[in-house]
DNA sequence: TTATTATGCAAGCAACCACTTGCATCCCTG
DNA sequence: CAGGGATGCAAGTGGTTGCTTGCATAATAA
């Protein structure tokens, strides 16, 4: 019985972590809210610091967010589709990066925890950009590290700040195709030279 | 004698709260700080929450960062310098900008009192691109709204996460031309047709 | 069965928190 | 000088926090 109850308190401190962040949130609240005595806790976990930073690495950004294809055919949808995907990753999980990156201050540990995964998003999208180069859509010159970190920036910002200045956001449901079609023009794509270029290589 | 103990603890209160946020910030470390005595603070401000308020309206970002010309003369060089202007005021300020986004879970006034200058960086980024557009550097289609936002996305983004994974962001040095440079690509700049496209106009 | 392990429960501890009270002190103004 | 307002100081209040202790109980493994 020791696993799922272990879980369970991970979970619990990953959700109230979020709404609290670290010194908000109580050891008698994630007992409470896991249906757990609170002397539990500290048995499993000797202190709140190693728990919380624990539920962090359970629940934090998730390795595989979106898809990419590895042959590039239409690099507007496609990166649109995959713009979408991230952001909506970004947004559920805004208040534990918000949490954690505040919390950064006193413990760098947290925000590296909570951000695991964001390796593996920006090798996908910078894999996938050399990918759309080499298939001929860009210009040999393409600054693609850049534009594929812009892109993230953008969905980033979108995700954390959209809700306390909306007006400075595109309309939410056609924000991550602006997004990846402004990223590829930064790049010297042109949508209606595709199929002639790919044609000629 | 009010008004400069006044500010010295406001000024006290705003520095603890970028470091250690509203929870983190007691009322005996701001006394201590300002030199002043605890009951003070109750005596002046009332409450804790009240200070810490005040503060950040004291010490959110600036109204005014950065400048733009009037009439774009060279909009890459123009922009560039603009983009370092503004990142440099965000990373000043990324503490207090990353506690007050993850109060605002609690406290939603938090982020609003931080962002107050957030909207005049918008006006100041939009118009002078409208004004770009205008002089006839972009085609009248492009959509400079939304590339501008992109370009502030990328300046946020770096400014709060370059700590934490700078192997994803341009080199510090160079970061904000690259990021001004492809936000005027995306838009259909093309810096040798500009002298053409003026004489033309 | 017996021994071990995991968990619950009640109580408490020392530290810290925001905030209050009462009184002494100082400085400025009239 | 006299009076009032701002400040300091000492002490304290009720509440919360992370964490501990001691003991009872239930399930599991031998």
């Amino acid at each position: 019985m020791a696993q799922p109850t272990r879980e369970h308190i991970l979970a619990a401190a990953a959700l109230l972590y979020a709404e609290h962040g670290f010194r908000g949130t109580t050891t008698r609240a994630i007992a409470e809210a896991a249906g757990v005595n609170e002397v539990t806790l500290f048995r499993i976990f000797g202190s709140k610091e190693t728990l919380i930073v624990e539920a962090m690495r359970a629940h934090g950004v998730p390795v595989r967010v979106g898809t990419l294809p590895d042959i590039p055919t239409d690099p507007a949808l496609e990166l649109a589709a995959w713009a979408a995907q991230t952001r909506e990753v970004l947004v559920s999980m805004r208040s534990m990066i918000r949490q954690a990156m505040s919390d950064a201050e006193q413990n760098p540990e947290m925000p590296k925890c909570v951000a695991r995964g964001a390796d593996a998003t920006f090798d996908a999208i910078h894999g996938y950009l050399d990918r759309v180069r080499a298939a001929g859509f860009l210009p040999e010159t393409a600054e693609t590290h850049a534009a594929g970190g812009m892109l993230v920036s953008a969905l980033f910002h979108d995700a954390m700040s959209r809700e306390f200045m909306p007006q400075f956001f595109p309309a939410e449901t056609t924000a991550p195709a602006t997004y990846a079609r402004l990223c590829l023009q930064s790049l010297g794509y042109d949508a209606t030279a595709r199929v002639n270029q790919r044609r000629t290589a």
